[in-house]
DNA sequence: GTCTATATAAGGATAGAC
DNA sequence: GTCTATCCTTATATAGAC
């Protein structure tokens, strides 16, 4: 009994290992582009060890991903669901949601592959998993923020807005016009928070025309 | 001489449509997804078949990628050259972007594939025929559209806000507040525009609070 | 130009010993 | 829990006939 007590938490600490280990694997490659094989020479295991814990690569890179997700995004959830005014909390969650994408590269590519599977139940799970949370309360920011916008919209573009400079990021540094400086995530938040402060409705708090005098937005 | 003649052309026409045909496989499961099998099926050709056409797998996946992408930015790019003023050129290329986007699903993912390559000289080698000529233009666009922000920046934001819509658009659809009429290129058009129309500096003309009356950027 | 046939490697997955 | 050994499938690529 206190035998099998050892195997469980024997199986669940190789079992976390593993995760933790594949998360840069498939960030880096994906799904196709990784196999059992590498996955089980990063471990320093073979192959076959793989299949004690996982019933086959499918459920692997499934559980890797949520893994991934789960433990990345529980300080932007926070965010979010925090007291501050609609406005404080946009600029938190901007600012939060460049830094994790900064930070963490493997986190940014998953989220690509994610929204690039080809395989459809398998994208949808993932989505399910990956993303839900995050949008609902994106979602309801964003209709706080200013009701008359379709609040599904402004949700994608203040994601998208943050999402795509870093998603972009490897192409856009051979690109015209590219300085180290743009890769800091402060710097694209306060460019996003510029494009978006002039665009939602501050009318209420007579900070809507502010810009002009703000500096902040500007180069 | 004349039958070598028709032997290039053929040759040619072969090659051809193989581009044309791969695009979709391509476009749907990325370069570790196809396999030669897979595309010589489609062609109704066996594998040995493409090599004689090419050399390898991995060019033959440049080759795609590039014919691709230049049979389709050829409009956008026309739009951007353009003599309209600034403001109406960021018009047309964002609803030109939306519309491609929204038509011709293949050149979306090929996009999203480059983005993601984890090989990082063939990752270059596609950025450089795909994305540059086209984002130097929007680069000098974003320039004149407002000098106070930082072009590079701007540029990549009004991409990126079409793009991330389309790019989200399978997983957005199981997202809250999700209407069918938003994947509507028009009105991702409008609701990009109608954000960007109060950032950007349009003081000069007069115009830079009109959005208060003016209905367009309203749900 | 395209075929058949085949070399050679890499992939997922399992059986059974330890 | 992890190993060795192995099965079977799929992959890229080439040689040589037609």
């Amino acid at each position: 009994m206190g035998n099998s007590m050892i195997q469980i938490i024997t199986k669940r600490k190789t079992r976390e290992e593993i995760l933790e280990l594949s998360v840069p694997l498939f960030a880096r490659c994906g799904y196709d582009g990784v196999s059992m094989r590498d996955i089980a020479a990063a471990m320093g295991l073979t192959p076959a060890a793989l299949y004690y814990h996982f019933t086959d690569k499918e459920n692997l890179y499934l559980d890797v991903v949520m893994h991934a997700c789960r433990e990345r995004s529980a300080e932007l959830k926070g965010i979010l669901d925090g007291l501050g005014s609609p406005w404080t909390r946009l600029e938190e969650y901007v600012a939060g949601l460049a830094r994790l994408n900064a930070t963490d590269k493997d986190f940014l590519r998953l989220m690509q592959w994610v929204m690039l599977d080809s395989n459809e139940t398998r994208q949808y799970k993932l989505a399910e998993h990956v993303f839900r949370d995050q949008f609902v309360a994106v979602h309801s920011l964003a209709a706080e923020l200013d009701p008359r916008h379709d609040a599904h919209m402004l949700a994608v573009s203040i994601i998208g807005l943050v999402f795509f400079h870093f998603e972009a990021g490897t192409t856009r540094q051979f690109m015209p016009g590219h300085r180290t400086q743009q890769d800091n995530p402060a710097v694209l938040a306060q460019h996003v928070i510029g494009l978006l402060r002039n665009s939602l409705g501050k009318s209420d708090e007579g900070t809507r025309y502010r810009t002009v005098a703000d500096k902040s937005c500007l180069k």
